[in-house]
DNA sequence: GTCTATAGAGTGATAGAC
DNA sequence: GTCTATCACTCTATAGAC
C-alpha cells in the first residue's frame, strides 16, 4: 500500500464508489477529488474500466488469501473462522457487491471471474458438509437434494447479506446475525458427535 | 391494459429496462421503440422518475392482490401458494428487483415504500410461524431468536432469488428450486401434528 | 396529442506543452 | 508525470409549430 499517485486514485476512486455507486461517479470527480487533473488520472488509469478491474483483482487477492488459509481439512470451523473477514472485505469493496448486476452488464470478464468464485463458493461448502457426514459429524441426508440446497443457502447469506442490510437501511454490517442464522442451518443436522465436538472448538466465534 | 400512447410506453419501457437495464436505457431510445418522438413521450411521462414510478405502483398492486387474497387464518400453505406468483411478477419487472441498489439511491419514495413492504413481509412470515406455534403444528423455537432468523431466512430466499439466479447466469426462473429450500427450513420444526397435516394439503404444490 | 429543433449540461478520451 | 485545452458525443428537458 504505497502512496504513489496511482495508489492514491485507486484509494479515492474505491471510497467514492462506495459511497456513490460505479455509474454516478466521474472520472472528473475522482481526479478533483485527489487534486490532480483528468489528463493525469488518464495517464495512470486508460479507462474507467481499468480502473474498475484494477480494484476487482485487488478484492479477488484479498478473498484469495482468506481462503487460502484454509486448515487441511474441510470443516464448519473454518467457515465460522473466514465469516467475519470475508464480511469485510465484501464492506471493504461494497460497490462491487452492491452493484452487481450492473458491474456483470458492463465488464463481462469480471463477471466471469465472479461467477468462478461463487460456484467455488457453493462447492466449497457442499464439501465440507460431505466431509462431516462421512467423519460421523453430520447425519446422512435427510431428503435427495437437501445439502446441495443448504450449501447453496449458506453462500447466499453470505453474499447476499450486505445488500440485504443496505436496502433495510441498516448502516451498521451484522456479521454476528449471519454467523448466528448460518448455524441455524447446521445445527439441526448435527450428530451427538458432531455436537460435542463443537463445544469448546468455537473460542473466537462461539455458537450460543 | 388498454392501448393508449401511454400504456405503450409504458410496457415498452418495462420491458427495455428488464432487457439492458434501467441506467442504459434513453427516453430517445424508448421513444424510438414505441415509434413516437421524445417530445411526444414528455407529453405522457414528464421525466424518467415518472416512467419508474409509474411501473413500481403498478408492480404494488399485483403484488397487493397476491397478498390481500390470503386465507383468514396464516399458514404456510399461504406461503406455499404465494411463492409462484409472487416470483412471476419478480420476473416481469426483474429491472425493479435487479438493480434495487440504485433504485433506492435514485428514487428514495420508492425505495420508502419498498422498504415498508420488506419489512410487512418479514413479519408476516414471522406472523405465520407463531400462529404454528400456537396451533402446536410447530415445535417451540429451539434457541432464543431462532424464529425470527428463519422469516428473515424466508423472506431473503424470496427477495434475492432472482438476482441469486441472474448472477449465476442462469436464464430460467427455477420456482420449484426456492419452495424446497424454504421446505427444508420449514420441516425441521414441525411437529408430529404439523408433519400430518401438510400431507394432502398441498396438492397444488406438493412437499417431497 | 404529436411533432421538430435546440438549449444546456454532462461525459470519456486525447493531443500536445512543460 | 503532470498539466491545459478541447473534441466529439450523449443525455434530459423545453419551446413552439402544427
Amino acid at each position: 500500500m504505497s502512496n504513489s499517485t496511482k495508489d492514491r486514485i485507486l484509494n479515492t476512486a474505491i471510497r467514492l464508489f462506495n459511497e456513490r455507486g460505479m455509474a454516478a461517479v466521474s472520472l472528473r470527480e475522482i481526479a478533483a477529488e485527489v487534486g490532480i487533473s483528468p489528463g493525469n488520472l488518464a495517464y495512470h488509469f486508460k479507462n474507467q474500466d481499468a480502473l474498475i478491474e484494477e480494484a476487482f483483482h485487488r478484492m479477488q487477492a484479498e478473498r484469495d488469501a482468506i481462503l487460502s488459509g484454509v486448515q487441511q481439512i474441510p470443516s464448519f470451523e473454518n467457515i465460522n473462522e473466514q465469516i467475519p473477514p470475508l464480511l469485510d472485505i465484501a464492506q471493504r469493496y461494497r460497490f462491487l457487491h452492491l452493484d452487481t448486476v450492473h458491474l456483470f452488464r458492463t465488464y463481462p470478464e469480471i463477471a466471469e471471474l465472479q461467477r468462478s468464485y461463487f460456484e467455488n463458493s457453493i462447492a466449497y461448502v457442499r464439501a465440507v458438509i460431505d466431509h462431516s457426514v462421512g467423519a460421523g459429524t453430520f447425519r446422512p441426508e435427510p431428503r435427495a437434494g437437501q445439502y446441495q440446497r443448504l450449501a447453496h443457502t449458506v453462500w447466499m447469506l453470505m453474499t447476499f447479506w450486505l445488500e440485504q442490510q443496505a436496502v433495510r437501511g441498516r448502516k451498521q454490517l451484522d456479521v454476528e446475525s449471519v454467523r448466528q442464522t448460518i448455524w441455524d442451518l447446521v445445527l439441526p443436522n448435527l450428530t451427538e458427535k458432531g455436537k460435542k465436538q463443537i463445544k469448546g472448538v468455537y473460542a473466537r466465534f462461539p455458537v450460543h
